[in-house]
DNA sequence: TTGAAAGCGTTACCAT
DNA sequence: ATGGTAACGCTTTCAA
């Protein structure tokens, strides 16, 4: 590996002065610079990590860290971990992977080791101990997710609230005046971070101010013929399905309706919000406002960029609006025909 | 953050003695060995990352290359990626994630800049640039998955060939002559890597060699049903089914055995050599010997660091043993009832 | 526009 | 058993 001094000797030039010209830092004649460049490129030269991170005082590598527990999808979580490097690659951060039990403890290490410019935090939960681990060290840290206390973090997240409002809208306008809910268990309900808690509340308010006849089922099952039981027990006649719960119910939920004689979209309208999809073949084959990685992680490394480079103001809480992806399952109210068994 | 000078100072010692008690690296008297991991403690002195690599010249780090293209499940591959985490943390390296077009530019940046001590190489294709790559770099690469040509690479993968024989060895002894393979279709066999290939040639083999009725299937499409129809009209009154597929295959299969009339193990047993289950809630629900990431990751991981602590010499390809997974899919044959149809 | 040299915080060699 | 210090390869300040 050839150094800086070696790239120094064949362009003739000073040590400092292939450190400005390869660099920009400073102007430097046009006719050097070239000598420069091509003595570096001659040489494959390539500034060695981790003396430059000494010197500057940065790594140029950012964090990951993701816990993985039991009742979080894998599969959605590595979606994010993905996203998450390749936007920190477009502003030129590798990073770095913490795992499970490495998680928390990696995290402290990477903060007291300054082995990462700066954190991105995955699979928030509503009662993170990294939120209180993030408020102790001064290594720029954003969560993707948001915990039930953000005082003094930097949190970014889909903008769940309006993809229930935008979710609403859409059933309204196609005439829908019976809807529903299907939301998470409630196991999940209290285990996860506080999004679903927050969806719940958006819709029952949202509805009521839009004067429709609404009702939230809170599945006690992953079937998603259990949610539909209850559903039409509780509010026989409903059009309009609104989605904001497990995978597993989701994929299910045509099959379910069609036991009960009901076709999407002719009998039913379906809409999920803020589900992330499995990163399979398959996304969910509906109308959809989903909490989609590629949204939120790109914001997140650029916030967290910005803390690092010290230019952007931190603010507390970033909401990223949903994008309404159509699939035909939204259709206009027909006239209530055999009403639901 | 404090710096070993201010632990020295702290414990009235130089610099150096700060550095050898820490680091065990020769005899400290246990008493200024104590004092000094007291001022350690309550200074919460870690080493900087990038001070100690660049002195050290090791960065303690493990760069993870993992192309992720059109064709290979992005579950199953993340799998990989984690479990080489998880074991790299095992040996005191972190790793960093290098994707999609950074796969092969960040492993050459990577070693270029002695950014990691060493390199992982997943999702290996038959024909893989980075095995190119892999030669002409200096800094040590250990590939999970083994390219067509071999040479002056280090590979680690399961022993695909002793999952056929296992597989085919549980089908005889149940007293099955009549078997096939179920393997990928044309254009995974086109495009992965060559175990597919190996696995048929393996089948047909061994098969002949136990002096067994065996035929194999390379079906058009991911449907069950496509390759069952190929299946029992070539080799009708089949009872064992080997399958080495795609997920999507597997998955499906024991329904579209049941549309023949046959039940699993009832009339037909089924084992999955080296197929990696999806990462979901449920495996494979078949007899199997899976290519699991846990059993290949640590090896090439402890193979890896072996070459860059110069201990281990480098065997050229290590494969690993499958371990058989028992779900009742293989029961004795029955008297042939009802051919399939 | 360029060069010299002082760090950056470790490790490890050479002394004692 | 311990201390002094060169070296690691770069960035950046200070001088010219």
């Amino acid at each position: 590996m050839a150094t800086i001094e070696d790239v120094a000797r064949a362009a003739g030039v000073s040590i400092s002065t292939v450190s400005y010209a390869l660099s920009g830092k400073r102007s430097i004649s046009s006719d050097t610079k070239r000598r420069v460049e091509d003595a570096a490129a001659t040489l494959h030269y390539a500034p060695r990590a981790s003396a430059r991170a000494l010197a500057a005082n940065r790594t140029e590598i950012l964090a990951v860290t993701a816990p993985l527990h039991a009742d979080t999808d894998p599969t959605a979580h590595m979606a994010f971990a993905m996203e998450v490097t390749i936007a920190a690659r477009t502003r030129d951060y590798d990073t770095l992977l913490l795992v499970q039990d490495d998680a928390l403890s990696g995290m402290k290490r990477s903060a007291n080791s300054a082995l990462a410019d700066g954190i991105i935090v995955l699979d928030v939960a509503a009662h993170d101990e990294r939120a209180k681990l993030a408020r102790s060290i001064s290594c720029p840290t954003v969560f993707i997710g948001v915990p039930e206390n953000t005082d003094g973090l930097v949190c970014v997240d889909l903008d769940f609230e309006s993809s229930i409002r935008q979710s609403i809208d859409a059933l309204v306008e196609a005439g829908h005046t019976r809807i529903a809910l299907i939301g998470h268990t409630r196991e999940t309900l209290a285990r996860e971070s506080n999004y679903p808690l927050r969806i719940q509340r958006e819709f029952a308010r949202y509805a009521a101010a839009r004067g429709l006849d609404a009702v939230i089922v809170s599945p006690p099952s992953d079937e998603a013929a259990d949610a539909l039981e209850i559903l039409f027990r509780e509010q026989p006649g409903t059009t309009g399905i609104v989605l904001s719960t497990a995978n597993a119910v989701a994929l299910l939920l045509t099959a379910a309706l069609a036991d009960r004689g009901l076709a999407v979209p002719r009998d039913v309208s379906v809409i999920a919000a803020g589900m992330t999809p499995v990163l399979s073949r398959t996304p969910l084959p509906f109308d959809a406002l989903p909490l989609d990685p590629a949204l939120t992680c790109p914001v997140a490394v650029d916030i967290l960029v910005g803390l690092i480079e010290g230019t952007r103001p931190s603010s507390a809480v970033t909401l990223v609006p949903p994008v309404y992806q159509s699939r035909g399952t939204v259709a206009s109210a027909a006239v209530p025909s055999g009403q639901a068994r």
